[in-house]
Formats: C-alpha cells, sequence, structure tokens
DNA sequence: TCACTCCTGAAAGATATTTTCGGCGCGGGT
DNA sequence: ACCCGCGCCGAAAATATCTTTCAGGAGTGA
C-alpha cells in the first residue's frame, strides 16, 4: 500500500471543467483530445478503462495517464473516480447548459443574462478550484508583512488596486504598481518581511514578471495571481494562486472573466488577512468608514 | 450462472443505502460485513481497493467481488464507480449550509465558499433587477458618443478605469477621472454627443455628482451607475443603472459586492457597445490583441 | 540542412480485480 | 456421539487494467 490519502494535494472535487479549462493551453495536442473528451462527456469517460478512452481519442495509454496526472490526479484510476463523482453530481443537479456564446444580434436582455451566468460560472469554478493550501500561506504572508507590493498591468493593474485599497483600509502599508520601470526600482528595495504580489492572466507579462523577480531575489515573499500556474511568473512565486479561465469569445475578451476570477481572489486574501488582524483591522475599517461619511451629501436616504 | 437477483435491473443509481438493506438478510455473514461497510461510509469506501475494503472489513477479495455482484454490479470496479458518485451527491448535498456571515474564525475554506456565494448572489440579483431599457439607451448614447468621460473615486474609481480601458479597446474616445477637481475640470469642456458616467454605490459621493452635475448642464448625455436610484446623483442623470445591494457585514465591507454589480452592469454597457459598433469594434479589438502578444514571453506552455 | 528538444505510442512491468479450488464449519441423520 | 453432506469462505492463480520505460519521429530554431 502506498499514498494513504491526504497530503498536500486534494485531487479536485468537481471543479474538473475549470482545471481543464485553466491547463489545456499548457497541454499538448494529444493530451488536449483527452482533455477534452474528459470535460465533454464525463459520465460517459467514466465508463470507459484507459485502453477505451485512449482508442476513442485516438491517443496512447501513455497519453491518458498523463493527462489524468496533469489534472492533480495519481492516476487514471483516480480520474475515473472523479469522473463518476461528477457524473453523478450533473445527474441529481440541474443541468448545468452549457451557455452560447454572445452574438452580434443579441437582444440586450440575453447579454445581460449571459454576462451574469458566464460571471457566475467563473465564481464558481474558481472557488472550486483555489487551493486553499497556498491561499492560506499567502494570507499568512501578507499579515505578517511589513509592507506589500502589488504589481499588475492593464486590467490586472485595476485588481492591483483593489486589493491595496482594501489592505490600505485595514491598516497595512500597500502599494500598487502599473508603471514596469517603477514597479522595478520598487522592488528592490524590498527585503524579507516584506511581501511582492504578481499578478498576471497570461502567466508571462513580462512588464509584471520583472518586478516580482527582483522582489523574490532580494528575498521579499512572492505571491503570484494567475490563470497560468504553469507560466513564467511561477518560477519567482513563493505561493500561487491559480485563477479559473473561462471560454472567451470574439465580443467577450478573456479580460471580462479573468478580472471576476482575479477579484475572487483579492477578496479572499483581504478577508483572510482582515481575520488574522481582526484586532487592528476591526478598528481601521470602522474609522475608514467614518472619515468618508461626511463626503456623502447628507440626501439620499440615510436608512437602512 | 445463476443471476438471482440481478437481471435486467440497472446497476443501481444513489438508492444503495436500500438495497444494502433490502438484500442484506439474504447475505451471508462476511458479506454483510462487507454491505455494512459499503452502506456505513461510501466515500471512505470508494477510495478503497478490493484488498483494501477485504481487509477493512476481515474477508477477502472473493468476498467483496461476490458482494459487489450481489448489490447488482458487474464487479468490484463498477461498484467502486458508483460509490464514487455516491459519495460526490452527498457531498454537494450539503453544500448550501455556508450562506452565513464571515465570521472571524471562519476557516479559510469557508470564507473562499461564502465570499464565492454571496458574489454569485449579487451578480444574479444584479441581473435581475437591472432596467434593460434604462440599459439600452444607455448602450446607444455611447455608441455614437463622440467622447465619453467616466467619473468615479475610490473603488468606484476602479470600476471607471475598467470601463474606459474597455471602450479604449473598440476604438472610442474614454477617459476616466477619479480627481474631483480635474473632473469638473473635464467636465465643462463637454456638449451634445459627449457621455458623461458617474458611478458612485452610495448615490450621494459629492464628488462624482459634482462632475456629472456640471456635464448635464452643458448639455451632455449623461449616465449614472449607483446603487440609490434616489440618490442625489439621479438628477443630473438622463439614464439611471441600478446596481445591487447585498447585505454586508464588518468583514465584508459593502465596497465587495457594489463592485461585482458595478462591473457586471460595466461589461453590459460594454458588449451592447461592442454590438452596436461591431463594424469597427471587431478589428479594433483584434488589433489590440495582437498588438500585445508580443509583451508575453514566448515561453509558457513548456515542460512541467 | 542539421541538431535538438520534446511529444508520442508500443510494449514491458506493476497492480488490481476476478476466478478457481480446496478447506472448514455447521447442521442433520444414524 | 459420530459421520455425512452442503455450501460459505479465503488463498492463490489467472486475467484485466493501469503504469512506466524507452526509442522513434515531428516540429523548430540555427
Amino acid at each position: 500500500m502506498k499514498e494513504i490519502f491526504a497530503g498536500g494535494a486534494p485531487p479536485a472535487p468537481a471543479a474538473l471543467a475549470a482545471k481543464v479549462r485553466t491547463l489545456a493551453p499548457s497541454m499538448t495536442r494529444s493530451m488536449q483530445r483527452v482533455a477534452e473528451a474528459v470535460a465533454g462527456d464525463p459520465a460517459g469517460t467514466a465508463a470507459l478503462t484507459v485502453t477505451g478512452l485512449a482508442e476513442l481519442t485516438g491517443t496512447s495509454e501513455a497519453t491518458v495517464v498523463r493527462t489524468a496526472r496533469l489534472l492533480g490526479y495519481p492516476g487514471y484510476r483516480d480520474l475515473r473516480l472523479a469522473l463518476a463523482g461528477l457524473a453523478a453530481q450533473q445527474q441529481s443537479g440541474r443541468a448545468p447548459a452549457v451557455t452560447a456564446d454572445i452574438a452580434v444580434d443579441d437582444p440586450i436582455a440575453d447579454v445581460v443574462a449571459k454576462l451574469a451566468y458566464d460571471e457566475q460560472q467563473t465564481l464558481a469554478d474558481t472557488a472550486a478550484a483555489l487551493d486553499t493550501v497556498q491561499l492560506g500561506a499567502a494570507v499568512s504572508a501578507l499579515a505578517s508583512a511589513r509592507r506589500v507590493e502589488v504589481y499588475g498591468v492593464a486590467a490586472s493593474g485595476l485588481v492591483a488596486q483593489d486589493l491595496v485599497q482594501k489592505l490600505l483600509r485595514i491598516g497595512q502599508v500597500a502599494h500598487a504598481h502599473s508603471d514596469p520601470h517603477l514597479a522595478v526600482t520598487n522592488a528592490v528595495t524590498l527585503r524579507a518581511k516584506d511581501v511582492a504580489i504578481a499578478i498576471t492572466h497570461s502567466g508571462s507579462t513580462g512588464d509584471v514578471i520583472e518586478p516580482l523577480r527582483v522582489a523574490f531575489e532580494h528575498g521579499a515573499t512572492t505571491v503570484a495571481i494567475t490563470g497560468r500556474p504553469d507560466g513564467l511568473v511561477s518560477q519567482y512565486a513563493d505561493h500561487i494562486l491559480t485563477t479559473s479561465t473561462a471560454r472567451e469569445s470574439e465580443l467577450r475578451p478573456a479580460a471580462m472573466s479573468s478580472r471576476t476570477s482575479q477579484l475572487l481572489v483579492v477578496d479572499c486574501l483581504f478577508v483572510g488577512v482582515a481575520q488574522r488582524t481582526y484586532e487592528t483591522a476591526a478598528p481601521a475599517l470602522a474609522a475608514s468608514y467614518e472619515a468618508l461619511a461626511h463626503r456623502h451629501s447628507p440626501r439620499g436616504g440615510t436608512g437602512r
């Protein structure tokens, strides 16, 4: 007997479709075929043996096993078990109903419904796939950080600012950087006890990786929030938080769902830190709320 | 073959426990032990191999297989698969137990689940409450706008920037302002055919209302994205888009759900505009994607 | 074009499952 | 009380399934 059960990484409950999407880009062609079959028909796949699935996808047993490994399972046997579970869930639960893409001539009401549904899906996927161990580690680092620097450009830059705004509210020293040069300049000044966070969906945004690398080499604790955990950015990250990737279409750029996903992660970080530092966080939150009250006109209902 | 019971009956969906009880009397002692273990802890049993389950119940592999047969499965392998499904169902069944507020001592996994759930709820609420007529009107105004100015401070400022980033991608002329003075300065330059958008959750943020008022009085088309449609900001808005407000708690500031809600509205605006201006928007989107490609390191999907 | 890297599948090797087969306990007959 | 037969039970062989190894080959950059 080997591999009792628990350990560092739980295989994956039902966030399989999400995981497939997240990892698909880093897969080779044949592995993608396997992953596609698995994600497309969990129930059917669960009924197949390695050999059967290999034949179905026109690949070999080895490839199937490799795919299972990549998805986080010890082997095909375990993937199959998870698949059976997923199938059962789908069976009992309401039909997941694949949402149609947004078309150019969709009425506005459909657009609202589809976007809302997609973002909900993204949230569910992200939550399911989020590694709570990594998250916990990142929270610990932040809670005891002397100073926090967050790097992100474009859409991820806004997420970085969002995190910083939140951290500032609970009395943490935090800054966001979207200027690559200034970011590197800033990273050089970091030491142990400081935390650097890089946010990049692609995992390969040079402008963000560079400052993280510098911070890493200067001994700071580094965290990466990325949709591609196999990306270059992970090389310099002590803790990796994976965001999920949703399908995108012409009218629905990837930035949309990655942002939703990143914000959820950021919120989790924030709440985690607020919990750990409750003694100081709670009064700080109250104080910042109080300080802003007078900037709102008296009118407009106070109630609630 | 004897085939006493199985016959044409399907393996068994989830009524496994019932089946065990029904068949128990007709079982021999050791088989009962196996059946009991299976019914008692489906999840745990699903993790075991034949040998493991045999050892656990103090019986032999043969007995385990015989039990599986009696329960209607072709063999142990299939029983195990069904067991995994059952476990997954049970798991998901007790999921909705996380609707409570986030507490200081919640484990990190609960925090993730609760935040994700809350944000999903916020999205659903917002989508349901969004006035598509107002939204359509706002989209029309944006689609034919010569220039778009967006005002927002703090968290809403980030949403403003998000909208602007998106509009820029489809070739619209857009700017975000979070500096109240500059915002007003900017607002006085607006004319008809220009669009001004104010984003404020409270609906009473003076720093944002003021520029909107100025824009309104200069003849620009004005849009308010607010959680309080009865707030002061609405007085100067041609179109009002209402975001939903979720309950908040000490550890979960209102900014969190209002941001989610605002972003959904902003996404809807963006997609709506992109639809209306598809001829120019599509190439622009493609071009901006292309232009950024080289900023990502080539490496990404290699090994590991 | 050549060298190189990494993907890929065939087949060997390891595990898990199923089947076979003989032992043994238990009741009933003498 | 003893013997006989019935059928449950588990050890081990046989088979199926999964995993690993290894070498050929496609694609890529120089």
